[in-house]
DNA sequence: TAAAAAAATTGGACGCTGTCTAATATTGAG
DNA sequence: CTCAATATTAGACAGCGTCCAATTTTTTTA
């Protein structure tokens, strides 16, 4: 999987059991050809650049509908929107509490012992880690 | 440091450069009393059991306030909402998607390892460790 | 203590993110 | 092509959190 364009975008849907609409594609593939942390209005704007063809309710649907069939993953970082991030291989992220900025740490190097067993009845649904972190500078005062 | 009372939080104030009004009292006093994660409507709802005293404003004011101070962390799991802890001793969260319910784990037994170097210029402000659980359940096909 | 200054609180308007709904448009199957 | 199923839409709406200017409370000063 070397280039993402519109074409194989619709075949990476379909394979998920999603129907490939002029919508859908254009909101995945803002997503997979970036390779970025998103929010939905961030999509938006990218997605509506030259001219205006998918409204805010699709773009919440689509999203969600991504979401659900595991094409993309949700990062819950800021209090106040969500992102949403087109890698699904196990990995963690920085977050730079300043910019807002996302990157990614891979998963493979890292490990997480001494976990407590997990309380009766429930099951793992993920593990989420996040390391803030702020523009090193001279503090004022 | 026993039991929590409302002249014990006033000092618990002052030390942290705050000054002890009724109402950051009272929104103290609800967080530490109990050792739970609240969300702000939790928490005005808390304070204005008996009658109505404090403002929607007062208490994000105050949280906010208590935030910058170090007197509580925010943990952000929930899209849609922000909780706030009384506890700032190192320490992750499983995190019930279904309930909403939030658990704490002591980070003493828990090492992390095999992270990359940070970014360059960056320092480290938290680490933030979700899991994410749900109740265990025939799944519906 | 009284008077003045500083700090805190307030209601309500506001903005933003995300959801919902009912109407319309597009798609796909036969 | 026709019909049914699916997707999209605008706009209303709801919830969380912020902001503002006016008021109240607290602290300072004398």
């Amino acid at each position: 999987m070397e280039a993402y364009t519109r074409d194989n975008m619709a075949d990476v849907l379909r394979k998920h059991g999603i129907n490939p609409t002029h919508q859908r594609i254009e909101i995945a593939f803002a997503l997979f050809s970036r390779q970025e942390h998103l929010s939905a209005d961030q999509i938006m704007a990218i997605v509506n650049l030259r001219h205006s063809e998918t409204s805010k309710a699709t773009v919440y649907n689509t999203l969600n509908l991504f979401l659900q069939r595991k094409l993309i993953r949700e990062v819950i970082v800021d209090p106040s929107k969500v992102f949403y991030d087109p890698n699904t291989r196990p990995h963690h992220h920085f977050y730079d509490v300043v910019s807002g900025r996302l990157t990614d740490i891979e998963a493979g190097d890292l490990t997480l012992s001494g976990l407590p067993d997990l309380p009766d009845g429930v099951v793992t649904e993920g593990v989420d880690i996040i390391i803030r972190v702020r523009p090193q500078q001279t503090q004022p005062a």
